[in-house]
DNA sequence: ATTATCTATAGATCTATAGATAATGC
DNA sequence: ATTATCTATAGATCTATAGATAATGC
């Protein structure tokens, strides 16, 4: 009677230490995003990883190349889809009102809607991004694609007549603070932090 | 004719080799926040530091204990008076929404007008603040005063329906968006920042 | 005497590889 | 045969201290 909760393979099984019915290689992208979240990204060792997963450090090795490859493996699950979602929504119909608020929705959402703690991204920027070339590419890409997105609303009249480089940085920083407040406390509702996005953006009407 | 630009001291100067005439010790400071914020605060070493100076890294220790005490010295700067601020205002007379936006332009203000990048405070939040327990006490001061602020808003009308730790995101997601646009352009604006800050958390009125 | 730096170094890690071993399925 | 781990280890840092030295003002 083979029960087989996960897909059948040859060769050695995971000792029974850290049992949770998951593949090698996904326990320590779990267990390293925490450490990152946590500790931050430089400060956390191949070591370290190793030892929240379970095993020592060669054993890291037999399924990353580094600790490099586990982050880039962990930013290509966020921003790939995002960037994707972000150009085409700057590209479709409706207002930039309601298009921007879409796509904050969809990052927030694929921010928190993981089996990682993706905290540790907020604190990237750009500064680290350099040694994650695609990443860096994707991370452009979704920024071009909201100022773009900001500017066309700007003209339209919907927002406020800010720079963009500030308006990009709002955006950035609500995204910023549902990841902490995912952080923290674990309920994020993406529509609503979205629609406080855009109420930050808008123009100011009378009372 | 001694020009005298700095305070008289006694003792060996500083090599000429980075002659700024500043004291070694805001040297170290100042070389260090930029680390900090280009390559994260765990990733940067005391003998990184002392190549940015440019010293060996035994010169360091004559200024400072170790990195920690570095990190200490900058976030002292940074929350002591903010959270002293803060509380000043929570306790204050006037609508929620003008206090609020006060406390948040002094934030801003605060993190932004001084000679170091603080840009690497942000990505800090609670995680590494459990090595600097004065600073992580201000951190929280200042976000009970927020949170105090936040609530009397939302009872008196002013603010949205929002759980307090959501707002308290906000707040804190502004605030980084901030340090993120002066520390990609190096411009900001204390006040439109808190007026688009109390705008996120505004109710909604019809149109 | 005081301030600030240096050289030299002990001790502690940490990364990454080599090679052995264990546990499974074919 | 394949998958996944281990032990052992070379090589590279990095921290922090000891002790010497240099440059100034009193």
């Amino acid at each position: 009677m083979t029960t087989d909760l996960t897909s059948p393979r040859r060769g050695r099984p995971r000792t029974v230490a850290t049992s949770s019915g998951l593949d090698p290689a996904e326990e320590i992208l779990r267990h390293a995003a925490q450490l990152f979240s946590a500790n931050g990204l430089g400060a956390t060792k191949i070591s370290e990883v190793a030892e929240a997963v379970g095993v020592k450090p060669p054993a890291i090795y037999y399924h990353f190349a580094n600790l490099d490859a586990i982050v880039e493996h962990l930013l290509r699950y966020v921003v790939e889809e995002s960037a994707a979602f972000a150009t085409r929504t700057a590209a479709s119909e409706g207002t930039s009102t309601d298009r921007l608020s879409a796509l904050v929705a969809q990052h927030v959402q694929r921010l928190t809607d993981t089996p990682y703690d993706l905290w540790f991204v907020a604190g990237m920027s750009d500064a680290n991004s350099e040694r994650f070339p695609e990443a860096r590419r994707h991370a452009k890409q979704w920024r071009r694609a909201v100022a773009t997105l900001f500017e066309q609303g700007r003209a339209a009249g919907e927002f406020r007549e800010i720079d963009t480089v500030v308006a990009l940085s709002v955006v950035s920083g609500m995204v910023y603070g549902a990841l902490e407040a995912h952080h923290r406390v674990g309920s994020t509702d993406p529509h609503q932090i979205a629609d406080m996005t855009v109420a930050a953006l808008a123009v100011k009407h009378e009372r």
